[in-house]
DNA sequence: ATATTTTTTTAGCCTCGTCTAAACTTTTAT
DNA sequence: ATAAAAGTTTAGACGAGGCTAAAAAAATAT
């Protein structure tokens, strides 16, 4: 059994190693998860000695099989309370990410089963994000920030990161949701902001915003 | 803001303290919580200091207005919990008491408030105890221990004490669920065991089941 | 190649919640 | 009324998780 903490980390040190191929830094974590170096060192250490992650000193970490299993069901809870959140109570998605933090830590396996049922089996999370199944396996689709493409691309949005109360209202506002067409108009060279196209109206939006959206390719 | 353990303490000894009219023992506690009485001292100091019990050295403690307060909002949140775990994911009610306990824990009033919702504001829950309202204010309804009528008693079970999986599951394959009507024909002395008539079914039941059947007077 | 800066780890201390063992109080029995 | 028993509190320890300050290692600069 693990304890909040032992799962905050290892989710974190999770989403740190996705996409970046290098090790996981004691400062990244720290940064991550507000907290302090000296802090990160300690909890790597009991990670580590339990063997959910390897650890080399000074040159940072990676989550083992058996961590990366227990980290993809932390995140599989998150994402299946969001969408109840949403789906069935109606919060409006900005509103899920804090309450989320906290029912992910609940431990009832048949709890989560029934909960996906109720749900009617969700892939994706109201983010966009998809969701593990109960084996760990998580459905990716090829995908990439908007910052990175070039101009006459056409697509879908296919999630959004950051859970930034701001940044979802701001989002929602304009209509770039997890599904809706977008079309990356121009770039302007000096702020790297972005003129797009989402339902039929032109937007601009600074590189801040548009990393974040991640569409389909 | 309450910890997880001064929320569990709070909640037991109100539990505790409804019915007896004397303070609440630390043995008492300490057996309730399954745990030892130096723990119990520990954190009766540290609820007296916040002002959550009055606390009397060696003559035991009762709950403040403030710590009662605290402690219905737990017992609301573990009974809409209850309520949602058996009515939308159908679990049954022998299944969910383990689950609540974690998911009372859980902090977002807001989140109480729409679950309340979702339910259609429930009065009880599946084991007939009344769900206080967001106030705190509890709706008890005259009621006592079936072992406590005399032969010829004809009502409704209203609630079911003690919330062990095995009495629920007796009770539930006997039909003795909130709701039910039940008859009480006779008394066998030696045993103190009850001869009661459901669903038109004549059923003997021990002394140890029917304390814990509480029905309208 | 050495010195400086940055990053990471260690050492030592803190709070929370738990425990055992020993020391009190209070209650009960003689 | 006093001795024994029962109940409660204190003292001291521990593990989890966090912190600051100081030491050590790695990376970067000169």
């Amino acid at each position: 059994m693990l304890t909040f903490a032992e799962e905050n980390y290892l989710k974190t040190i999770y989403h740190l190693s996705v996409g970046g191929s290098k090790d996981v830094l004691t400062n990244q974590i720290a940064e991550s998860m507000k907290t302090k170096a000296a802090s990160v060192t300690d909890m790597l250490k009991k990670l580590s000695a339990k063997n959910f992650i390897s650890y080399e000193k000074y040159y940072g970490v990676r989550v083992t099989k058996h961590g990366k299993s227990e980290a993809l069901n932390v995140i599989r809870k998150h994402r299946l309370w969001e969408t109840f959140l949403v789906q069935k109570l109606r919060f409006n998605w900005d509103e899920v990410h804090e309450i989320a933090e906290q029912l992910e830590h609940i431990n009832s396996p048949i709890l989560i089963e029934k909960l996906d049922e109720f749900l009617g089996f969700p892939t994706t999370d109201p983010h966009g994000e998809p969701i593990p199944d109960h084996n760990g396996k998580i459905k990716t689709q090829p995908q990439q920030p908007l910052t990175d493409l070039a101009p006459g691309y056409r697509g879908a949005i296919t999630a959004v990161k950051d859970s930034d109360s701001g940044l979802l209202k701001y989002l929602d506002k304009i209509g770039a949701v997890p599904g809706k067409r977008i079309a990356l108009i121009s770039k302007e060279e000096y702020d790297e902001s972005l003129e797009v196209e989402i339902d039929t109206k032109r937007i601009s939006l600074s590189k801040a915003v548009s990393k974040n959206i991640l569409v389909a390719v």
